[in-house]
DNA sequence: TTGCAATATAAAGATATTTGAATGTATTTG
DNA sequence: CAAATACATTCAAATATCTTTATATTGCAA
């Protein structure tokens, strides 16, 4: 992308999106999100971080469009549905794997 | 990528890049380094900030391995190394394009 | 060596994030 | 309905980030 596309193109939502990845918890949320939809005691215990916390980062993802909510039960599902995250985890499990 | 997985990976590294990204203008002066590299006042101008403005988001990108800078004479060429970086800024043109 | 252009760095104030602790809400089960 | 489980929300304190302004450094040319 050259400069003067640059200066006409937004980018305030693609940066939004990077920087609520960018964060070491979220991104394990979102990357173990992936491949299937967890509950939030799940994702907890997986990450070993108290509920509390694990729900405000959910709140967090929910807000931006980046993950859906699905109430199962007691229980509330939630799942990866934002186009360009799922690109950038698939990306980063590439780079995992191939490690 | 499944719980297990998650639960014994660390995903510091890649948690700081995107929080690097995750600023628009950071985000801009990327994208617009992709094609070719640039010096500091080209980018200033072209995104119309000012100058220690850039050269301090330069210096951060620098800290962390995403740019590599160069000097030419009076001006200092910056152009984008980091591999994962180079992917993410790929995909973001092509959503732009595709727009 | 003096001056200028390009870039870097520093300090300060404003703003935003992160986290923990406490509490609130919704749903199922007895 | 009461208790228990799973999750959400709120608030405040600590920390980090962003922006601006001022100043320093570096390289080149006269």
């Amino acid at each position: 992308m050259d400069l003067k596309r640059i200066k006409n193109s937004d980018f305030t939502e693609e940066a939004e999106i990077l920087k609520i990845l960018g964060h070491p918890t979220r991104l394990k949320i979102v990357c173990g999100l992936i491949e299937q939809g967890l509950c939030v005691s799940d994702i907890g215990d997986c990450l070993g971080e108290p509920q509390p916390k694990i729900s405000q980062h959910l709140a967090l993802l929910r807000a931006k469009g980046i993950v859906k909510a699905e109430r199962e039960g007691l229980n509330i599902r939630y799942r990866v549905v934002h186009p360009l995250v799922l690109k950038i985890a698939k990306i980063l499990e590439r780079e995992k794997l191939s490690d």
